[in-house]
RNA sequence: GUGAUUGUAGCUCAGCUGGUUAGAGCGCUAGAUUGUGGAUCUAGAGGUCGUGGGUUCGAGCCCCAUCUUUCACCCCA
């Protein structure tokens, strides 16, 4: 049989994962010095928590799971007409943010309120595979739940910016609010149509006003209604430009102003408490499908001049309901999600890793033969024991052999111990690097290793 | 789900309009060098040409199907 694994997924070497293992670490630390505390959920939920929650497209997505017993076996042969509710009742999470709701109302006596939460896990979703696409994926999430204040934002939008800062990534911060667009919808008498609407403005700098308009036309929405949205396609200039345009559009939608409040409240803290960082960019076109937010959206693209890369690399917004469907109602969250592997592939592109070599195996001591192993042995767990990784070659190889594996592991120092250094009780020790030798004492090692 | 694209040695890839025994570089193994890695030289191992059908006297090459790779659309981290 020919290995191989599923599309869209993929094997990780021990380099990659030392380099995967410094996103998820930098992302880690800041979550934790912002309050954050940990958690983890099953890889599989039930169906009934999934479906319905990510829209028709991700329903779609999701990867369904077989229910164990042979479903099928009471099944007519030729291809029989069965719903998947029959034969499945298990799916593998399409994000975090679900699963965590689900985990809040089944908690939520022991949680204390504010909860602030991180979670950094995998997901899944049956997509087609691209560039910066895959069917498992790590997500990192940090979600506040059980508080309205706009301060939680604030602070989404500062971890954030500390996270790409840590790891060297040039980004750009988008910010819109779904108040806004249930506004824009409202003014133009199609406030059902809110989804319709903002994915097809959000396709205006890609596609253009006209394919634009054209889509809004086929989704069913009047001339007069299209004609109402100029305004927003013409919209451009810095945020203060464009929150008081979008002021007088919406003046008249008590939602659509709570959402231009609730923006210039944001924007207006970030300023003030933290004046030297970018500033997030309003962005009416911002739509972000997923669709249970209905505040703030925020979106994170890298904006590096060495990167290429235009998927985003961090999402988020404010979700009022989340848990209301799971049995809990009237409690706010909002959260962010870093996407790791996306970062990772941003960071090779770029070059922007940091070096790594020689965080493993500081010495090997080459094997001679039996004696020779158990006297090093010795040696090694001594070394071990003051924090220097070192380790012995468990063959009695070749010389060639050894030294070979020393070199190709990147391994900067060798030690030789025969019978002439057991006798004298010194080791000889070479330097991978400029080939010279010399012999010392144990102490003598631990100091220039240590 | 739609439209393209890819698959030949462990890896990266050659392989002419279909024509004898499918090649190279790197890597690997052994030796030159039995207590010294990288560099050099020599030798060697390694392939059902993604898979299954078809056309043909003859298929790595042409046709069909399928899987896989990569990319775009849709959507999204």
């Amino acid at each position: 049989m020919k290995p191989g694994i599923p599309k869209g997924t993929r094997d990780f070497s021990p380099e990659e994962m030392i380099r995967r293992n410094h996103v998820f670490h930098t992302i880690q630390n800041v979550y934790r010095k912002f309050g954050y505390v940990q958690i983890e959920t099953p890889a599989m939920e039930n169906l009934t928590t999934l479906e319905g929650k990510y829209g028709d497209e991700g329903d779609k997505l999701l990867f369904r799971i077989l229910n164990s017993g042979e479903p099928f076996q009471k099944l007519s042969k030729p291809a029989p007409e069965v719903r998947t509710s029959e034969v499945s009742e298990k799916g593998l999470r399409y994000d975090l943010t679900v699963p965590f709701a689900r985990y809040v109302v089944m908690h939520q006596n022991e949680i204390t309120f504010p909860f602030k939460r991180f979670q950094i896990q995998p997901v899944w979703r049956a997509d087609r595979p691209q560039k910066g696409r895959y069917r498992e994926f790590y997500q990192c999430d940090a979600d506040v739940i059980g508080s309205n204040s706009l301060l939680n934002e604030v602070e989404l939008v500062r971890i954030i910016i500390e996270v790409f800062k840590s790891l060297g990534i040039q980004i750009s911060v988008r910010l819109n609010n779904r108040k806004i667009l249930a506004g824009l919808a409202e003014l133009i008498g199609e406030p059902e149509k809110i989804i319709d609407i903002t994915v097809a403005i959000d396709k205006l700098e890609k596609i253009g006003r006209e394919k634009v308009v054209e889509e809004l036309l086929n989704k069913g929405l009047s001339k007069d209604a299209v004609q109402k949205l100029q305004p927003v396609f013409d919209m451009g200039g810095d945020n203060d430009t464009i929150l008081a345009s979008l002021e007088r559009m919406l003046k008249d939608s008590e939602t659509g102003m709570k959402g231009i409040f609730e923006m210039n409240f944001i924007l207006d803290t970030l300023k003030d408490v933290y004046p030297n960082d970018i500033v997030p960019v309003v962005d009416v076109t911002l739509a972000r499908g997923l669709n249970y937010y209905t505040g703030s959206i925020i979106e994170v693209k890298v904006d590096d001049s060495r990167s290429e890369f235009s998927s985003s690399i961090c999402g988020g917004g404010r979700y009022d309901d989340l848990t209301g469907i799971f049995g809990l109602p009237g409690v706010s969250g909002v959260g962010i999600s870093f996407g790791a592997d996306r970062i990772c592939d941003v960071l090779e592109e770029i070059g922007a890793f940091p070096d790594f070599s020689n965080i493993s195996t500081r010495i090997l001591f080459v094997n001679f033969g039996q004696a020779e192993a158990r006297h090093c042995l010795k040696i090694v767990s001594a070394l071990r024991d003051k924090g220097i990784y070192a380790e012995l070659y468990p063959d009695e190889a070749k010389m060639k052999k050894q030294m070979s594996y020393a070199d190709s592991r990147k391994i900067p120092f060798v030690a030789l111990v025969g019978t002439e250094e057991m006798k004298s009780r010194k080791i000889t020790v070479k330097n991978m690097e400029d080939g010279s030798q010399s012999s010392l004492s144990i102490d003598d090692l631990v100091a220039k290793l240590g």
